[in-house]
DNA sequence: GCGACAG
DNA sequence: ATCTTGTCGC
């Protein structure tokens, strides 16, 4: 009720009212962590959404690995209206509604959460991993599958190689390759991790594809949930 | 200068 | 994100 991380009910409506949220917050995220490393095991859960525009639905899943094994622990999903444009720069206001509701119907909370796009890595570098971090408090990061506006030197051939990821002349993450001779991905700080760390934890869930297991069963699962959702008839 | 811009 | 077939490869 007094807890300055957004409750529900101030959800913002409008654009300007969601910029002034992110400056708001900005100055309440930890870039540094450390959080947990990968030998402290534990869990590590993945977060994704889809989108049905012609019905106004989302339907967002929470998968969680154990982190030493990659073996799924839980997962939940949950489907609402969706609560706000796509606007770019404002994605958290689209995306976490649902997510949150997601997370909220496991049993128990993941020691780490990782999130399909940027953290720190945004134009008032509160991208969705640090949003969702600071509602969480739990330690957040980002992979994104594209850079854009974000520059970088392409990383040597192998998986593990990294650069920097820059934004004008400020390091907001990393481009680190996941797989031998293919594409990178952007790894950013979100919230109360570290860079290393989290850079760690991708690595750590890509044994075999370029994406992170997490991402990949959420997104799989996002998706079954909205089909199942549409079939009920919303 | 204008538009594009994570998903 | 989503619209969308087949196809090459591990």
């Amino acid at each position: 009720m007094t807890n300055p991380l957004t409750p529900a009910a101030s959800w913002p409506r409008t654009e300007a009212d969601a910029e002034a949220e992110q400056q708001r917050l900005r100055p309440l995220v930890d870039r540094d962590g450390p959080g947990p490393s990968v030998a402290d095991g534990g869990t590590v859960a993945g977060v994704d959404v889809a989108y049905d525009d012609q019905r106004d639905l989302v339907a967002a899943a929470a998968v969680v690995l154990d982190v030493a094994t990659l073996r799924t622990v839980e997962q939940a999903t949950a489907v609402s209206r969706v609560a706000f444009p796509y606007v770019p720069g404002l994605l958290a206001f689209r995306e976490l509604p649902a997510v949150l509701d997601a997370l909220a119907r496991l049993r128990t909370a993941p020691d780490l959460i990782v999130c399909d796009g940027y953290g720190i890595a945004h134009p008032r570098r509160l991208g969705l991993a640090s949003h969702l971090g600071l509602l969480t408090g739990i330690p957040c990061f980002g992979v994104a599958k594209t850079a854009f506006t974000f520059t970088h030197q392409p990383p040597g051939p192998h998986r593990g190689d990294r650069t920097p990821l820059l934004d004008g002349g400020e390091d907001v993450g990393r481009a680190l390759r996941t797989r031998d001779g293919v594409k990178p991905v952007y790894v950013s700080t979100g919230h109360a991790v570290s860079l290393d760390h989290a850079c760690a934890h991708t690595l750590n869930l890509t044994p075999r594809h370029r994406l992170p297991e997490t991402t990949r069963e959420a997104d799989s699962l996002c998706r079954r949930a909205l089909a199942a959702a549409v079939r009920a008839g919303q």
